[in-house]
DNA sequence: TCTAAAAATTATCATATGTTAAGGTTCGAA
DNA sequence: TTCGAACCTTAACATATGATAATTTTTAGA
């Protein structure tokens, strides 16, 4: 028995039924169909979720903990792709989109807990229930504002800007994820990120 | 009487039925009611499609013509988010997902033919005839994946990198577009990519 | 609490990019 | 065809980042 898992899929289907509601008006108690294909997933801290390889289609919503996504370079350093964190969607987006091997590796870094559905089976269900397509849409969405958001800082700012910003944002998320992993995610090297730390406390003494 | 918009409107629309008809078994004859709604439009180089500000919800497919979408720094730089041509789609993400008016401008960079829908007509029509969702899930995943794949490149490559792997995908397209601009989508100054381009001639010629 | 491993900082040197400015080239409109 | 504007290249210097290695700090497990 682990009520407590029980009590956070309670709380995760909530949160997701609350938006299936405000999305396109279908009560709670007609989610049935829906949710019966989920299930609770519990992890511990540093442990790999979807492998580099694997072709499975999980989408999940992560109830707690924080995730990164990253992939190996030729070099041997692993470039972090992003960081999720509860409240957040995560999938491989090279199974789900292109049908195709994940060429990133996911992994946590805290213990978490998900609450995962299998995207062929979710497809299936859709085909059955098309009311539950907003929800679809809101993922979708949802994932390409984010992903946009990154490209515009790549594009409108430098390194040290992405980390202020970052730090004004996420102050909770960067706290809790090693410097390294918040360097490879805006770019640049542990090395760097130090350097820019130590810029900005500079500055900051001088008053 | 404009006969070539007609024919571009037509070569458009059998495009965008048989990418429906693949991905959802719907025949050309029953698509009538989503292409009602949408419209030819000529714009000459240069011109600007979106306006900072704007709140309307235009999505077009490009059906001739290279179009940018940037914005404007604070040093009075602007900054080219990305470049779009013949066969993609574009909008503007702040008004389409965001409901905001767009922080980002859209031009013309040679003439260009869109076939333009409103994205709010758009949605009304999938409320009416859901069987037509699937294509809004494609404009969806493609933007999405082609959003990923700008965001990999920045966390994955050097900018030498990612305009080597440019010209190696998209050789037709940098052939068209003035440098400062492929530069700035690159998040480099122009300055900074002719040095690229001399490094990569020297590297060449010594062979 | 103690200790080993991981992470972060610092230093040094090499390299890439930003900035500014000058000169050269290309392109389009008259 | 000509001319001016836009664009590209190059140079010089300042600054930021990368790579490597040594040192310090932090973290996590025994």
């Amino acid at each position: 028995m682990r009520p407590l898992l029980f009590n956070h899929m309670e709380a995760s289907i909530n949160i997701l039924q609350q938006l299936l509601f405000e999305l396109s008006g279908i009560l709670p108690d007609d989610t049935q169909p829906l949710f019966n294909m989920t299930k609770m997933v519990s992890l511990d801290a540093n442990e790999v979720y979807i492998r580099r390889g694997d072709t499975n289609r999980k989408l999940a919503f992560i109830e707690k903990g924080i995730m990164r996504s990253y992939s190996i370079k030729d070099n041997g350093d692993d470039a972090t792709l992003f960081l999720r964190w509860e409240g957040q969607f995560i999938a491989s987006h090279d199974t789900i989109i292109h049908r195709k091997p994940s060429r990133f590796i996911y992994r946590t870094l805290e213990p978490v807990i998900l609450l995962e559905m299998d995207y062929d089976i979710l497809e299936s269900i859709l085909k059955t229930y098309p009311e539950y397509e907003p929800l679809r849409n809101f993922f979708l969405m949802r994932m390409l504002a984010e992903t946009l958001q990154m490209m515009e800082s790549f594009v409108m700012q430098s390194p040290e800007e992405r980390y202020r910003e970052l730090l004004a944002e996420r102050f909770n998320v960067v706290n809790r994820v090693p410097g390294k992993y918040i360097a490879s995610m805006l770019g640049i090297t542990p090395v760097s990120l130090s350097r820019i730390r130590k810029r900005m406390y500079v500055k900051q003494k001088s008053f």
